[in-house]
DNA sequence: CGGATCTGATGAAACCTTTCATTCGCTGGC
DNA sequence: GCCAGCGAATGAAAGGTTTCATCAGATCCG
């Protein structure tokens, strides 16, 4: 303890006034270069730091952006959170990361939480959509961002095109020959999953194959688990009618789609190919590395963050913009021609 | 903006003293009922949100909990940070997350945003050990505890023993009958890598079995791509010599060498058995689902949190303590009796 | 009815920083 | 020698909450 030390005690000790080390904290070219020295040396010597608390009482407005997500265990999100962090210590800023696990309740806490730090701003991925409680979040004055989610007219918001998405990740395997195509995801209520199969459609119709050609596997989760219990589905028709590719809603999907095959002795991408969606740290690291479409997520970050800054910096003339991405196909080792 | 509402505008609205609203909000037992209530609905009518930065000002102390981890992106320290949630948030406490990202210099970067915070505590999983900056930090009244790493008698900390996790390992291997195992990992610095080494030498002298039974393959890091480099190396050799099971430092190693095998066309686990160390969410959706050393990652987590409370409630007869746990092991399909 | 007790409400002080209108002390120009 | 002008330093005010000593009023008992 030995009560922290204050400019108050600093002022003192370098026999000047209190506004006089606040002028050497904050904009030391007011001040003389000889009583700068005096002063901050006395700084270091009794060790001052600044009370962030009283600073950003005066201010009116803390220092530091809350990122509020889904799941901070899904490596989507923490890459995320690396551009934000990125563009957010290029304005001088800090980040705090905050979990609502998909919950909903949790949601609340933490929008209350941010909104008694009187946060710079909030970078939302909601939990079901722009609640009452986001509203009134943001008519008390705090900015609010969306991530992954396309926002309407009111709000800026930034997302990846899902429908794209889907239709590159199906024009790779119509090129490599495949025909017989499984689309593996769910539930079909989650505007990802619908998106994206809208776009594996789009790209089948694109290239003039029936409809048919595309067989829906729908799971009750986006997990490994689910995937595994898909590519069980999937593996046990005969041969001459099993898809000889599957595209997959998410990575951790296909990661359980790979699992099935090797159980079963199928070869992949010999006997099914497999493309997963998000390439996750892991999907370049599984025993078959994965084919995945790969969404610009540093960039999702780094943009939020500067949508924020900007409607904080000149919240009168803002216009509130919906940056949409597009995503990219890295192909690997899990997809190769039709044998 | 709408000019924030402050409990002055409250007391106002609700006819009262600013001293009975603060009482409303902290202790609402003090105050006479039908006061409570008017006050109270002036409360919602006008969405007053508390300021936390002038209640932190005053009471010296933020209720916040900086949490500074190597690397947000490892799934190992996600898993401490729900802990470390959990149990801040039975003491009433929010969490932020800082990344370090494994720089000494974003490490002194952080614990001075966190000191300037007036941060309630700092939990560290620190980047080389405990500098001059932490030593300071703590002087300065920040108390500190240590994560997933041992501290000495004058901190705090919270760690798993490593050199049991290496014991459990390589008896689970002997028991399953292997003679020719590997060990995988590095570099022999880190004191993990070689404290798990430490503890599958210990097994393999306790079976009675000659410390030539375990081959030690040394990697720049500890990573899938040079897991997969190990896995070749190990693969190269002719099969009457080549290690039947494989002991890795992580399971970002024994991914790689499944990665490896798979190419070579080795099967897991009968013609190589692995495992790995952590247990991360991965090694269960392993194509071949790895058995894994694993850490009691939550309890770290809610530990270290428990700690931190403890020397921040009574800093005069706290007593630090170093909790060491044990880790245990997840049999999964990667390893069966040698063939 | 007076005094003791108790509940409920009050308002000033303190927490620490930043800002801004002032003041101070000089220098240079007229 | 006086004044304008300038750089440098000052000090009071503000920001919102909590705490605590104090006070007002009601209740109860003797």
């Amino acid at each position: 303890m030995s009560g922290t030390v204050s400019v108050r005690d600093i002022a003192e000790r370098a026999g000047v006034s209190l506004g006089t080390v606040s002028n050497v904290l904050n904009r030391p070219d007011r001040v003389g270069s000889e009583t700068r020295a005096r002063v901050q040396q006395a700084i270091d010597e009794m060790g001052f730091v600044r009370n962030e608390a009283a600073r950003q009482l005066r201010a009116g407005r803390s220092r530091t952006i809350g990122l509020l997500v889904l799941d901070v265990g899904n490596p989507f999100f923490t890459d995320i959170a690396a551009g934000v962090e990125l563009a957010a210590a290029k304005a001088g800023l800090s980040v705090v990361l905050c979990n609502s696990a998909d919950s909903a309740e949790r949601e609340a806490h933490y929008l209350g939480v941010l909104e008694e730090q009187r946060t710079y701003g909030v970078l939302l991925s909601p939990v079901g959509g722009v609640t009452a409680r986001v509203s009134a979040l943001r008519q008390r004055g705090t900015s609010v961002v969306l991530v992954d989610r396309r926002a309407s007219r009111s709000f800026c918001s930034v997302s990846v095109d899902d429908v794209v998405g889907g239709e590159i990740a199906l024009s790779h395997l119509i090129g490599l020959g495949h025909r017989r195509i499984a689309y593996v995801g769910g539930p079909p209520a989650f505007k990802q999953v619908a998106d994206r199969l809208a776009g594996a459609r789009q790209a089948l119709g694109a290239a003039g194959l029936p409809a048919s050609d595309l067989r829906v596997v729908a799971t009750s989760a986006l997990t490994v688990a689910q995937g595994r219990w898909a590519g069980e589905q999937i593996a046990a028709g005969p041969a001459d009618r099993r898809p000889t590719a599957v595209f997959c809603a998410n990575d951790l999907l296909a990661l359980g789609i790979l699992q099935a095959m090797t159980n079963r002795r199928l070869r992949v991408p010999d006997d099914v190919a497999i493309v997963g969606y998000d390439d996750i740290e892991f999907a370049a690291a599984a025993a078959v590395p994965l084919t995945s479409v790969r969404q610009p997520r540093a960039q999702l970050g780094e943009a939020a963050t500067e949508l924020l800054v900007d409607e904080v910096a000149a919240p009168q003339h803002h216009r509130h913009r919906q940056v949409v991405f597009a995503p990219d196909l890295v192909v690997r080792a899990s997809t190769a021609p039709v044998s």
